[in-house]
DNA sequence: AACTAATAGACTTAAAATAGTCCATTATTT
DNA sequence: AAATAATGGACTATTTTAAGTCTATTAGTT
């Protein structure tokens, strides 16, 4: 079942997260930003689900000691040794009969 | 260690994560920014790396099923229950004594 | 209970991202 | 190998965010 949360909620919700993460280390929104290299505003604009940009996000996480999180996106799915040998090349693009997986 | 990746670098690799999900489910940029509700400049940028937005990326994020991991930033740090009865209100803001604890 | 400091919110200007369109390049198909 | 379709890149106009500053509120301290 989807969680059906509006992307607004799940802003705000992550925004919560962030600021838990802050807090752990005990700074305040001030000495965070100044270690991002990231206005205050944009520490506001994340930990409240205000709307703010990538980059500010990534440079936060650094801050805070979670960069590593961002890369577990996209999980590897592992494929045996034998089949390996014979793995195609993955593809770079989409193919053209649509709508098929489904993972 | 630190991996010290430029911010830049991150949202590079970030960006072929993205692509790396769209590419498991065939779709191709156009259909993933119409199923989001983004312009398709918007996959494009997240893609590369060229800068986004938080909204985008959650947009995108729900199309490509990944939403949950949005939720996996802060990990819960559980306390036995004993302690959790006298468990005192967490904190709402950095408290005044800087440079803590460094979880 | 009074004081202090962290945070929210509003405002302005500059910078950056979105959206829409067009053309060039290159992977994939046939 | 030729045809087709997915992607990259550039461009313009519009919207959104960053950055900087100020004020109001309120959690946490003393």
């Amino acid at each position: 079942m989807q969680s059906s949360k509006t992307p607004e909620e799940m802003e705000i919700e992550f925004g919560q997260q962030l600021r838990d993460l802050r807090l752990r280390r005990n700074i305040d929104q001030r000495q965070l930003a100044e270690q991002a290299g990231v206005a205050l505003n944009a520490v506001k604009n994340l930990e409240n689900g205000r709307g703010a940009t990538l980059t500010s996000l990534v440079k936060v996480l650094r801050s805070l000691g979670r960069a590593g999180w961002l890369k577990t996106l996209a999980p590897i799915v592992g494929i045996s040794p034998m089949q390996m040998l014979k793995a195609k090349q993955p593809r770079q693009r989409a193919s053209k009969s649509k709508e098929t997986p489904h993972v």
